[in-house]
DNA sequence: AATTCTGTATTAATAAAAATAATACAGATG
DNA sequence: CATCTGTATTATTTTTATTAATACAGAATT
């Protein structure tokens, strides 16, 4: 069911995270429709159950699935996945700020170095290389 | 000269940037004044140049001080050191915001998008500044 | 009720990255 | 030339991230 690249450097929970979601934006994984159990998953790639689980619950987090405890895990429902229409508000919020930053000498060398910072704290998993552009 | 708290768990470059910030910023090393040598600090704190350095050499990322090659590193002038405070600030101010965002699916490439466009309808900006990385 | 599915929690082992140190180089200065 | 300065390269240590081993407990199915 899911791809990995052992030689990738990128962690396999990471790879399954990207994969998944790319399941279920192309809709071939359908909302409410069941994920593979961890155990399934763990005996087909032959990794630790563990590691599926922390793909499992980082998607959780991010909205693209939910769990039923002790039934499994499942694809969202698509108004939860699709946040792009919050993005949009999001850049109204932005936008006032970036104009002041920039103002004050802020510069995209900088502003990205921000973004790498929040990335590492906070959310998101994806490496967000020069040709993954992972809209949602 | 400066002080550390070897039992805190911050990294002691770090501890020196936070330091030599606060003497800037209160005036205690005015703009221009030499800082003390890598080596000196060295010596002083039994601690390795090369830490020292990575200390200097962030402070001079972000602005706060200018190095001379092969002379030594001084303070950077106010008006620098004006803004690029602010700037910290701001960044502050970005943090949360850019986590959310990044948690929705804002991908590096559209924040980029998001920037250019607050620079061309508002903010007179252009590049200038600490900006200079590595200069030799 | 027993077997087998499911997720989950705890802890340990391993891999990767960050922080610091050791050492050597090279220009500037007096 | 002797000594100051920053810098570059590499290694060591420390910390954090990732993965694994194992055990637990509820739900479903038989």
């Amino acid at each position: 069911m899911f791809e990995l690249d052992v030689r990738s450097r990128k962690p396999i929970y990471e790879q399954l995270i990207d994969n998944i979601k790319e399941l279920i934006v192309t809709r071939v994984l359908q909302p409410d429709e069941k994920l593979p159990s961890v155990r399934h998953v763990s005996k087909e790639l032959t990794i630790n159950p563990n590691t599926i689980q922390k793909a499992y619950r980082e998607l959780e987090r991010q909205g693209f699935v939910y769990s039923a405890s002790r039934k499994g895990y499942f694809v969202a429902p698509i108004d939860w996945i699709s946040n792009q229409g919050k993005l949009e508000e999001m850049k109204e919020q932005f936008q006032p700020l970036l104009k002041e930053a920039i103002y004050m000498g802020l510069t995209k060398k900088e502003l990205i170095r921000w973004f790498e910072e929040a990335e590492k704290e906070g959310g998101e998993a994806g490496d967000s290389g020069p040709e993954s552009d992972q809209n949602i």
